[in-house]
Order: structure tokens, then C-alpha cells, then sequence
DNA sequence: CGCACCCCCTGCCGGC
DNA sequence: TGCCGGCAGGGGGTGC
């Protein structure tokens, strides 16, 4: 579910809710996400005041006032909501933080592949190994000319290799992909510098927008307030096998490129 | 090192 | 109507 645009949405809306706030218990319901909870968990959190909120690639990071950092990572499903602690829970409800302004943050995920962490901020960007911001200045065309060169394998997988660029997921590279005019299953060694431009730059395009319309809501993505995005409204080829292209009427087609899903139009990038 | 394949887990949808 | 297989926005491990 989420990638860059709906995690820097769901930022956004935390830090709106959550800075300043004091950590003054922790409920744990369901400790086996992706890797158990560290045993401590609730102890490392308890009594924390929430100093900053950022984000590194699909990696939401909780600047902590012992200069520690809690990690977070939503996987496909998980959701972190900000509600009121009487409001009823639902099934897959597995964290609860209660904050010092008597709102609580539920963090709810049915398939369990989120991830959370806590520790210093060098030991877990080591551990996490994130490539580049896309939205930053170190995402350029020498930069992704040189990692094309340097692989024998598709574009799409390029794109969505969060050691190379951080953020993007299969949703963003087929977009991206598209507006850049370059077919997902092509091998990025064949590219031309002309299309590493193009798909640097659609790069940018489309997160940029994507963030604008606070993500794209396929079925259960929400924000820190519980509120979808639109952006699944402005897909080019996403999730339409078989719907007109919006810029050439040809029908778009679904091929299996690295084990997921690569929608495309055969005419537009060809 | 790359990569094909498998796993993790639940929910939903379409076909039979 | 109900069951079953396939698929889903995430990542990681293994064996070749």
C-alpha cells in the first residue's frame, strides 16, 4: 500500500498531531509484525516526548528526546490513525500509544508486514540501507544513468530497488514509467540517456502530484486522520488492464515483470 | 553479485 | 451459495 506519496501524507498529518506530545503508555496487542517488537518496547516508548517527524523513503522515523528514533514502516496494510481512546477498536488493531493530550494513535495492520524499531538513527539507516530521496538533488540523471549501466535487469525493477532510490513502489514506477514513455519490462541498460532524463524527471512529476492529491487509495490506505487520497483517480495505466489510455485510446495491458504487476500502454511507450 | 523463487499474512474478487 | 485459487501497495531469505 503505502509508498512515498501517501507515507509523507500520512507525515504530514502526524506531525500536525503528534509534535510535542508525551508517550504516556503503550498498549501492545499483537507483537508479531514483520519482526516480533523488540521485547522493551513499550518501555523504550513510555514517557517519550514525539520532538520530530520525518520520513526516509517508505520509513516514517519519530524523533525521540533521548535522541533515539522510533522507526516505522506500514508495510502493505498497516495504518497509523490518531483517535480518541473510547472510540471502539477493530480487529487487527495491534498498537496502541496513549498520548498526554488524552488522544490515542492506533496503529492497525491486517497483514502484519509493517515494521517498527527503535534505537539510534545511524544503527537503523544501516540497517534499513535506503538509496537515494527521490525528491532530492542526489536523484539526477548521472545519478540513475550510472546505476541503468550498472545492472542487468528491467527498468521497473530499477525503480522499485529501495537500495538505488528510495520511496517507490509498484504503484509509482508504472506511473512514473508511463509519463516517462518507457515500457516497465525494458532492460535499464538499453535505455538511452534521453529516456533517463525523462524518467528522472517524471519522477519527480508524478510523486510531487501524488503528494498534492494525498496519496492514491486502492482499497485501504488512509491518513493520520483516517481520511483516503485521490490520486487513484489520476492513474495512467495502474490497476486499468484492458481501460482506454487516456492519451491514446489504446487498450492497457498487464505483463508479470519481476514477479508483480507492469501496466502499460503499447503505444505510447513502445 | 544477480536473480528466480519462495516465504511472511489477511482479505477480496472472480470463476466454477 | 460456497469454496478455491489468484492476486494485492511491503520486504527478506535461500540456493543457484
Amino acid at each position: 500500500m503505502p509508498e512515498l506519496p501517501e507515507v509523507e501524507t500520512v507525515r504530514r498529518g502526524l506531525e500536525r498531531l503528534l509534535l510535542g506530545q508525551t508517550i504516556v503508555r503503550v498498549e501492545i496487542r499483537e507483537p508479531r509484525l514483520r519482526r516480533p517488537l523488540a521485547p522493551d518496547f513499550a518501555g523504550l516508548l513510555t514517557g517519550r516526548t514525539i520532538e520530530q517527524i520525518k520520513r526516509r523513503g517508505k520509513y516514517l522515523h519519530f524523533g525521540l528526546d533521548n535522541q533515539q528514533v522510533w522507526l516505522v514502516h506500514l508495510g502493505m496494510t498497516g495504518q497509523l490513525i490518531v483517535d480518541e481512546p473510547a472510540a471502539a477498536l477493530l480487529p487487527h488493531d495491534h498498537i496502541l500509544v496513549f498520548l498526554q493530550n488524552a488522544r490515542r494513535l492506533r496503529y492497525h495492520d491486517p497483514r502484519r508486514f509493517g515494521l517498527m524499531l527503535i534505537g539510534e538513527e545511524q544503527d537503523l539507516s544501516a540497517c534499513t540501507g535506503l538509496g537515494v530521496e527521490p525528491l532530492s538533488r542526489d536523484f539526477n540523471v548521472r545519478y540513475l544513468w550510472a546505476k541503468t549501466q550498472a545492472t542487468q535487469r528491467t527498468i521497473k525493477d530499477l525503480l522499485m530497488n529501495q537500495r538505488v532510490v528510495a520511496g517507490i513502489g509498484n504503484i509509482y514506477a508504472n506511473e512514473i514509467l508511463f509519463r516517462a514513455r518507457v515500457r516497465p519490462t525494458w532492460m535499464s541498460a538499453t535505455l538511452s540517456l534521453d529516456a533517463v532524463t525523462r524518467i528522472v524527471k517524471a519522477t519527480k512529476v508524478v510523486l510531487r502530484e501524488a503528494i498534492r492529491y494525498r496519496g492514491s487509495s486502492i482499497s485501504d490506505y488512509r491518513d493520520g486522520e483516517g481520511n483516503p487520497g485521490s490520486f487513484q483517480d489520476r492513474f495512467y495505466v495502474y490497476n486499468r488492464e484492458g481501460q482506454c489510455c487516456r492519451r491514446c485510446h489504446t487498450p492497457i495491458r498487464r505483463e508479470t515483470c519481476g514477479g508483480r504487476s507492469a501496466y502499460f500502454c503499447p503505444t505510447c511507450q513502445c
